[in-house]
DNA sequence: ACTATATGAGAACGAACGTTCTCCGGCAAG
DNA sequence: CTTGCCGGAGAACGTTCGTTCTCATATAGT
């Protein structure tokens, strides 16, 4: 019962590896040959630990959620202020475009590509963009607005990851932290007025 | 030299059969000896036709961006004044997120599995993207506005198409609107204070 | 009628892939 | 030292798929 490295390091080292390929390479041109490649272990310890690809994919997306949420949180606590918390998002975003393997949505990509065939995606990808959703209507909530900004600012950041990935440019969080602003504005400046 | 049906219509009907077997299931989902059988041509004739599977990918998105275009075009047409031309964007989206095959964008789907191993399928999707960008700048710039508000209404249209696709519902059209409103409003508004 | 070309139906081929199996070496227990 | 089990390396298996090939048939030209 005792190994060299614990399962648990060996499954996130697994995950690191197929995470990495299947994000830059897209999970159907990465084999299960190359996974055990990358990270190190035998064939027959990758099916002990995931039983199936399916596994890993679902491996994959959640560890990536936990990520995005990680990384998030990072960016939006040191900001000052609910106003300027709400915009760091959009900060956030400049940074994960300007990364230099940067290439849209693992969730996005995943719909896309396997959505169709397998619903574990499907959900994962729902659950995920919900969470996030969820994240700004507390952070618009915080700030004295609501649900309504909360969407408009999840389409302007949904818009922003497939506008970069697709156009290979990091501008896209700009332009959508500018819109964002403007949103804001609007929003607060009208609840500000009535109180 | 002479066909029962022409090589156009045949083509035509190829790429019709492919392109929802491509749109609905994903690209490697779908086997050429499923669009032999869909489409109701001889492998022979496919292969004459096309040459290879990238061909009918090509094909399809280029076939996918004429149709995007021809009904964006009917429902601006339809709008009256400059200002709820731009607007009318959005209810398209709406129209087009209730089909019941909605499945999302078949560039961004197709970026997502294909991005990274075929080079033709990124310059499609940066050319649809640029042109339906260059699209709502003309429409803004109609409208008196110019390229800012352009992009930010690119950014919110883009995001309800990946949200609607996700989560199953065709409301981020409405969310989308109303922010675009706001936007127009702000832009415009702050433009004819101007003059 | 005869030849030559073209076509359709589908078999065949070669590669890739997910998954399982074989074989062998190492190691712990007795 | 022997025995029995565990794990690693990778061969093997069965399937799928893109593409090409075979062969029988139909048709056009002379």
């Amino acid at each position: 019962m005792s190994h060299d490295e614990s399962e648990d390091e060996l499954r996130r080292q697994i995950l690191d590896a197929a995470g990495e390929m299947f994000y830059s390479r897209g999970i159907q041109n990465v084999g299960m040959d190359e996974i055990r490649d990358a990270a190190g272990v035998s064939l027959k310890r990758l099916y002990r630990l995931f039983g199936s690809k399916d596994e890993l994919i679902a491996g994959h997306l959640a560890l990536s959620d936990e990520r995005f949420h990680a990384g998030l949180t990072k960016h939006v606590d040191a900001a000052d202020g609910q106003h300027d918390k709400l915009l760091a998002v959009f900060d956030w975003l400049a940074s994960w475009f300007a990364e230099d393997d940067f290439r849209g949505c693992a969730f996005i990509n995943c719909y896309g590509e396997l959505g169709a065939t397998n619903a574990a995606v499907v959900d994962a990808a729902r659950a995920h963009k919900q969470a996030v959703r969820d994240r700004l209507t507390r952070l618009a909530t915080e700030a004295g607005s609501g649900d309504e900004l909360a969407e408009h600012l999840a389409l302007l950041a949904e818009g922003a990851i497939t506008t970069a990935a697709i156009s290979g440019s990091p501008q896209p969080a700009r332009q959508a932290r500018k819109a964002a602003a403007t949103l804001v504005q609007a929003a607060l400046g009208a609840a500000s007025h009535r109180t």
